[in-house]
DNA sequence: TATTTAACCTGGACGC
DNA sequence: TGCGTCCAGGTTAAAT
């Protein structure tokens, strides 16, 4: 599924097959992939017809294409998100259609297309207005996502306040690790795997790691989601804004995710899994030592 | 206010 | 073969 390495892929596809060309036409084929366009389909159609993409920009997994407006001025963006399952495919338009295509925008002069296809429909795109950035008022992001804080690879991420933000929390340190507002574009997958390269287990508390222990923590992430957007970019096709919404290219990479009961590549150990948020998380039980109450929950 | 839970959704895997 | 159930997980509204 579709994390910041994912994300940035299909990012750069977009400023490179999508900049620049101007929206002749929009047909939405599923309410619920512009369900979070407050005036809907129609809406969103009429709205976005005649203007032109001006740039392709990402925060953690939310993607947005600022908009040209008819008299050059700037103010909205044609903002995305790929969901669990979402793809931006650039198609010729005479391809025949994917099964789950929920949106077509096909461009002037312009014999590709561009194609959302969403099999579980978490994802979808709408148009909103742009705002400038709480942290740096000269740059815009979309009103939507003005709440979700710069992801680890972003190089105005502060790293001092996000130390400072996780260590103030009083919940666990995985759920802190996936909650957007503190750090964005990391998911269920990326932050299982930083964890363990990290050697800290997800359930401690983040109120009480030391400032060290975030340090590496950070660290981890970004090597983790670095070695991702290499894979990732390694497997981009031209034609394909994303060959893949299926998660797949990173597989042969992850150490602890989806490998129970494998050993871990580090001390071969057991790699365990156990509920949590309603998903799964996968850790080696001796690098990454429970907290006592979670050693009692598993056992 | 801060934190946690449940719902949304589809298709593949699995058990019977 | 067919049916029912479980599972995958990002986001957010609702609940605690």
């Amino acid at each position: 599924m579709p994390e910041l390495p994912e994300v940035e892929t299909v990012r750069a596809g977009l400023a490179r097959w999508v900049v620049g060309r101007t929206v002749a036409s929009v047909e939405v084929r599923h309410p619920r992939a512009v369900r979070r366009h407050r005036g809907g389909g129609a809406d969103l159609t009429a709205r976005l017809t005649g203007l032109r993409f001006e740039a392709a920009s990402r925060r953690g997994k939310y993607l947005w294409l600022p908009l040209a407006d008819r008299d050059g001025s700037r103010g909205e963006a044609l903002v995305g998100h790929l969901g669990m399952s979402g793809q931006l495919l650039v198609r010729p338009v005479d391809a025949e259609d994917e099964k789950h295509l929920h949106i077509r925008i096909r461009f002037v002069g312009d014999q590709q297309e561009l194609r959302f296809v969403d099999q579980r429909t978490f994802g979808g795109l709408l148009l909103d207005r742009l705002v400038p950035a709480a942290d740096r008022p000269e740059e815009n992001v979309p009103e939507l996502i003005a709440h979700i804080a710069r992801d680890p690879m972003d190089p105005h991420f502060d790293d001092a306040l996000f130390t400072a933000r996780l260590r103030r929390r009083g919940s666990e340190l995985k759920r802190a690790l996936l909650d957007q507002s503190l750090v964005s574009g990391v998911g269920n997958i990326y932050a299982d795997e930083a964890l363990w390269r990290a050697e800290v287990h997800g359930a401690r508390r983040a109120g009480a790691l030391d400032r060290a222990t975030v340090a590496r923590l950070l660290t981890e992430v970004r090597g983790v989601l670095a070695d991702a957007l290499q894979a990732g970019g390694t497997s981009f096709d031209a034609l394909y804004v994303n060959v893949n919404g299926e998660s797949g290219y990173f597989d042969r990479s992850l150490s602890v995710y989806g490998r129970d009961g494998l050993p871990c590549p580090r001390c071969g150990t057991a790699v365990r899994r156990i509920a949590f948020m309603n998903r799964s998380s996968y850790f080696c039980p001796r690098c990454q030592h429970p907290p006592r109450a979670t050693v009692r929950k598993i056992v």
